[in-house]
RNA sequence: GGGCAGUUACCAGAGUGGCCAAAUGGGGCGGACUGUAAAUCCGCUGUCUUUCGACUUCGGUGGUUCGAAUCCACCACUGCCCA
């Protein structure tokens, strides 16, 4: 059993920590959970942190519970929210429920032969059967207002002008029942999770010390953000989810590859299983020669083989190779094959007849839908942001020709840097 | 139930009869510089359109007016305080 706690200490990985939670570790197999909210169908990135915790968790001889928030997501979690939420309907919530549980099911090892194999747990099973009176009966009579009210969450909210629901003042006591039950049930003894998630896990330990006396741990990790004060995630297009369908493996890929420097640096170590010489080595070359950006591509390939498999790593790295190493290159030498098997690039086709004679490129661009309207394509040609086949777009008057056909049948437009458009003609 | 404040574009937020498609900031998109970085600078950001112009927007409905985001009436919703 390996010190846990050290390692994920110098990845940076741990914000809060209760006292006695190393020492815990280090006495025997510890059994931990995290929650995962089902706020949507699919796992982000930002889930990605709580579930690297459960697998580093397990790695180190420990048993890990990915818990599916059934019941917690119908109430709302407060922490970091500046304003009410709509709640979700039953239909949404119960998709997203087994849209996130297949997700988890992915990451960890779940071999029943193994002594600290993973479980899958939903608290919605728990929470069911318990009615509102016995609720706040047997949990709400543990726990005083005064307590709920000086949480961060709650105090913030309180100051606010939006106010808060009861529902979502409530919830840190469901959370916090998770724990309690968890704890009675399956001998957990430890919760993870994002530091938004600290005056939540408390709440649980207050509430297992104070019905039956119980000990329980914790520790959090650090939300992450970029070096630029962004939010961590999202990009042009909405968020990176782990779901390849919402979101393409090269679309992942590259994400991780358009990491900052300064960011990279600390993405690897929190974001990656490789060691710690490795990293570092690999940190010292990068600042010899940044431009190579070593630890992005490292990164963007551990990730998206965890994530999505070695398979749609190779074919996301190919398409990268294709689509921006040889962007020197002329459009031209782009083969047949090259042209029709990149990812990550929006196809439509279009009427060769009318291309060969000639048709002003704006009703081009609005009718194979690279721009919504013509307006809208003009605006970017005069910014300069539109190329064909490489080339860029200069006069948003000039017309098609014939020359613009590669292999006789494709037209490769391009906006911006990394929005890729294949037209096909017939 | 009573009192008060409010509802403006993706978000925040100005505008309180014409100069308003609506300040400013953020975000987003594009460009330059670079390394598919960061920082910086520049352009675009209601819809459609050959920059003319046309059309639709300021919670909803109706009204006053030559003219309404702006004034009036009613309705809806939100927040705060009191009961």
């Amino acid at each position: 059993m390996n010190n846990l706690i050290r390692e994920l200490k110098w990845r940076g990985m741990i914000q809060d920590i209760m006292p006695g939670t190393e020492e815990q570790l280090n006495k025997e197999m510890t059994t931990a959970y995290v929650g995962f909210d089902p706020t949507a169908d699919s796992l982000h990135i930002g889930s990605l942190v709580p579930i690297l915790l459960l697998v580093h968790l397990q790695k180190a001889g420990h048993k890990p519970i990915a818990l599916v928030g059934g019941a917690t997501g119908m109430v709302g979690d407060p922490s970091g929210k500046s304003e009410e939420r709509n709640m979700l309907s039953l239909d949404e919530l119960q998709k997203n429920i087994t849209g996130v549980r297949n997700q988890l099911a992915r990451f960890l090892d779940f071999s029943p032969e193994r002594t600290n194999a993973a479980e899958l747990l939903n608290n919605y099973d728990w929470f069911s059967p318990i009615s509102f009176l016995d609720f706040i009966r047997d949990v709400g009579k543990h726990i005083t207002v005064n307590y709920m009210m000086a949480k961060d969450s709650v105090k913030k909210r309180l100051e606010s002008e939006n106010g808060m629901s009861f529902t979502e003042f409530s919830y840190q006591l469901v959370q916090g029942y998770d724990f309690y039950w968890l704890h009675q049930n399956w001998n957990c003894k430890m919760q993870m999770g994002g530091s938004d998630q600290w005056g939540n896990i408390v709440t649980g330990t207050e509430l297992i010390r104070r019905k039956n006396g119980g000990e329980a741990f914790a520790f959090t990790c650090p939300l992450i953000k970029k070096s630029d004060g962004g939010k961590f995630g999202k990009t042009e297009k909405g968020n990176i989810w782990l779901d390849p369908s919402k979101t393409s493996p090269f679309q992942f890929y590259q994400f991780w590859l358009n990491a900052s420097d300064t960011d990279a640096e600390s993405w690897i170590k929190i974001f990656t299983f490789l060691d710690e010489t490795f990293i570092e080595t690999l940190i010292a070359e990068h600042r010899q020669n940044p431009s190579a950006r070593l630890v992005q591509k490292k990164l963007a390939e551990e990730l998206t083989r965890f994530v999505h498999g070695q398979e749609e790593l190779d074919k996301s790295i190919e398409t990268t190779q294709k689509l921006f190493s040889t962007s020197t290159v002329s459009a031209t030498e782009l083969s047949v094959d090259d042209l029709q098997n990149m990812e990550g690039i929006v196809k439509s086709s279009f009427d060769i007849s009318r291309l060969e004679t000639g048709i002003d490129i704006l009703t081009f661009l609005s009718e194979t839908k690279v721009f919504e309207s013509k307006g809208a394509a003009r605006k970017m040609i005069q910014n300069g942001g539109v190329s064909i086949n490489r080339n860029k777009v200069t006069d948003p008057n000039s017309l098609s020709e014939k020359n613009w056909l590669l292999h006789g049948r494709f037209v490769l437009v391009q906006v911006g840097k990394k929005n890729y458009f294949l037209i096909e003609c017939d």
